[in-house]
DNA sequence: CTCGAAGTTCGATGCAATTCGAACTGTACG
DNA sequence: CGTACAGTTCGAATTGCATCGAACTTCGAG
């Protein structure tokens, strides 16, 4: 059923992580574990206002594990994801700060 | 014929910036002009190693401009691209030297 | 065991990106 | 002026991406 691979630190591609980064409702995910830390992602789906159906999360989530950006955990029935940040700072040095810390522009509600 | 939108520094998207980087053959361009400082894109191509026709570059070095990253200069018949370092230092911090810095796959001949 | 919650997988669909060649515009140079 | 060079634009073909609903698995709670 779990077939993703979560390619180790080594393998990282960086396209494949800009990639991964680019699309707006990733970039929220990756957003929103990198200050919440491990989060369930039922919480991520709701709290960094993802409007999407669960397959489509589920995609979105695939896309990121197989860039090698978050991992997850399976803990009973709930799935939390979690930010790779040392693999990450360990092969593209800033990069992640960078992003994290880019100024979100104003999302008015 | 020159209608592309090169954005103020203040209306750069992070998603479309990285996206922009996500192709291999734009992070070529992006790397080598960065290196090389304002080039000649007939160079670039060429340099760069993207084996790919012109209208193809064309349309990259479009992505590139309408994201944000380069700016193209135009001297006679030759267009000379630069990257636009200090625009993008000014809304993503780091973000360019992260990438620019980061360790490039070894490309076997 | 049964039910609901949590996720994944599987088509299908619609949209966007990549690529090319051909035709075009404009510059430089004999 | 005519030729070669530099680059853009325009279809057209191919491919990939985002999205959904439906069906399925798995776990936890009764």
């Amino acid at each position: 059923m779990d077939d993703v691979i979560e390619p180790a630190a080594a393998d990282f591609q960086l396209p494949r992580i800009l990639a991964a980064l680019a699309d707006p409702h990733r970039l929220a995910t990756v957003r929103y574990v990198a200050v919440h830390g491990e989060s369930w992602c039922g919480l991520v789906m709701q709290e960094a206002g993802l409007a999407m159906s669960k397959s489509t999360f589920s995609h979105h989530l695939r896309i990121l594990r197989e860039a090698g950006v978050v991992t997850k955990r399976i803990s009973g029935a709930k799935g939390y994801a979690q930010l790779r940040k040392e693999d990450l700072d360990s092969r593209f040095p800033g990069l992640m700060d960078a992003i994290i810390d880019a100024e979100v522009p104003a999302r008015r509600a």
